[in-house]
DNA sequence: TTCACAATTTAAATCGTTTTGAAAATTTTG
DNA sequence: CAAAATTTTCAAAACGATTTAAATTGTGAA
């Protein structure tokens, strides 16, 4: 492989000059740039990253910690970030290690890393309220990248979706088109985004005059069968007058619950709107669904660059403050959204 | 953080001989390596990594590719695989660099990874028969290590459970318990493993002279909707005579069969024996079916340890010939299986 | 021509280890 | 006790880049 001086020796040139024409220092003549460009692509020069690193300081190398939940419930979104990451990363000359975590001490594995001494930072994902990764990395100095929100005044980087707005955004839709008996089909409560919703349901829901009774607001991982079982129960008038709309933390709720209608020979939307938010992840698509599913659309992929970029610019020295974005999800109105029924307008008291 | 040279200026000593003394050189004093050792601790020393490997060569990171089918199908296995390949790397001081693969090429992304130069060797998952990238990373020089068996004739480490054998065993006590009908419900065909357990089930089936018609020979990515569907096709008599035995390629498929065998008003053993191979799978727990699974077991965690070690002795010099485990999955007979039905004794022609 | 000033280039230090070859200290041997 | 053999330690050279401070070259003004 060839070095720094391989190629200076080739020219005639000092180590440190071949150095600043391929970093794109502005001292160096244009000749000589080109020159030593010409050379450094006809030896094939590739940098020796341990060397930059030893030198500047920095290890070209974030981790991310991917906490195993009993269940293993980490599966399709991990797999769907990890791909967006490890592509966005790449782009930035920048590796991710990854390590599992199953210390029930949610900052155990992060100290342990971290002695390790390999890393420049680190990619936070699913906070939960009021997340103590926060203050064990700050306190350290260590940078980070939080995907999702957990803190109001937040002093780090983060990428998020206004998830308050997700669910303020769902009941709108159902409110204008005459429902009032909304039944919420949430995320796991552990979670700071599922909090989020949970709130941003609360509010609008109140703001438009309508209550719900505890049993219409459910909270539980994702998965279909969970959206299944709680819809037949509430269809079935197990906890009181039945919904005539749900609003559900993922498609694949929806599906489930869309299952539990078709089970019951109830029509979507006629007799039941259903409206999910849709993380675009590649296998539940919530175009195909039938009739097509009304959702809060926000590809998780969309975070990934969003997130590499800010953590290394965040390492590289940009301030926390102009590295925090909060997204709105998309409101995608499609068939499975429809005028409340006739006999179901009256509300929950 | 302290340095060598601050350890060798609290004793006044060199720095080589503080390095020597802390990587065990046998030419050190004992005292003198004493006084070095507790002045490390005193004073927190951590050799700086990116140092070591400037001057060593080695990057102390291995990667691990992982491929992405259509389906997503890469979760469950791979969560168990990361959890401990992850701990038993960090055991020997070695990190895992994870990517993923969308690659239609088989060795692109990893040509990729050598190019930025930072691993000394890969982990290779899921192969596939006659894999492409055992002779691209051979031709390469690159160290690797592969979780399951692509040839016989292998020249590199790997560690595999005896495929051939799962089934083979498998028929084995099917037939001794009178079973002539038995269906094979495999994995995905494009793997290795499935190859294997093919061939050792036809083979064990004509050795026991046993026919079996194509129709109950099935392939498909493990699912238990996978299993449930072919079994009741099969147990319906879609394809001819059902079979009075089923041998699985996993739990999950297992748990389909057996759906398939109640909703058809069959009980387990008395009409249907039901085999699987068990990875032991935090999720699908073989003892907790009912009634329990009758299992070839071999835990797909206890795989990690070795393949981490393997691969980091064969980076350090070891020879291929003595990094290579077969192992013999553990045939565990439990409730799911039991003599052939009497009306149910007659071959397939 | 000479001086000041900018534009380029360079030598050398640096990062924190490992390792080589030589020197110093210690022990053994004659 | 001196010489030889053996331990033990050390100074310095790697590894391959970046970066500081100094040196060189080139330009235009006085």
């Amino acid at each position: 492989m060839a070095t720094l001086k391989d190629i200076s020796e080739e020219l005639g040139l000092s180590p440190a000059t071949v150095s600043r024409a391929l970093n794109g220092f502005p001292e160096v003549n244009a000749k000589t740039r080109d020159k030593v460009q010409a050379a450094a692509q006809r030896l094939g020069y590739r940098p020796n990253r341990t060397a930059q690193r030893l030198v500047t300081g920095r290890s070209g190398m974030v981790g991310m910690i991917v906490k195993i939940r009993p269940d293993l419930s980490a599966d399709q979104t991990f797999v769907e970030i990890l791909t967006g990451l490890t592509a966005a990363l790449a782009a930035r000359d920048t590796d991710l290690v990854l390590a599992v975590d199953q210390d029930p001490d949610p900052v155990a594995a992060y100290r342990k890393m971290l002695e390790r001494d390999i890393l420049d930072g680190f990619i936070l994902n699913a906070p939960v309220p009021q997340d103590p990764r926060v203050d064990f990395l700050t306190q350290q100095g260590v940078p980070f990248v939080m995907h999702g929100q957990c803190r109001k005044d937040a002093d780090y980087p983060f990428y998020s979706i206004d998830n308050q707005s997700v669910t303020a955004e769902a009941v709108g839709l159902l409110t204008a088109l005459g429902h009032k008996r909304i039944a919420l089909l949430n995320g796991d409560l552990d979670h700071a985004y599922s909090a989020d919703r949970l709130a941003g349901f609360a509010a609008a829901m109140r703001q438009a005059n309508l209550r719900v009774p505890g049993a219409f607001m459910v909270a539980e991982a994702p998965s279909e069968n969970y959206g299944y079982s709680h819809a037949l129960a509430m269809l079935a008038g197990q906890h009181g007058p039945a919904p005539t709309a749900f609003i559900c933390a993922s498609t694949l709720i929806a599906a489930g619950v869309m299952q539990a209608a078709a089970d019951r020979g109830m029509s979507i939307p006629g007799d039941v709107s259903v409206v999910a938010h849709d993380d675009a992840l590649p296998l539940t698509r919530a175009i195909n669904f039938s009739p097509a599913l009304t959702v809060t659309r926000a590809p998780l992929r969309d975070a990934c660059t969003p997130l590499a970029n800010m953590l290394i610019d965040h390492i590289n020295g940009a301030e926390a403050r102009d590295l925090q974005t909060l997204l709105r999800a998309e409101m995608i109105v499609r068939g499975s959204t429809g005028p409340a029924p006739k006999d179901g307008e009256q509300p929950w008291l």
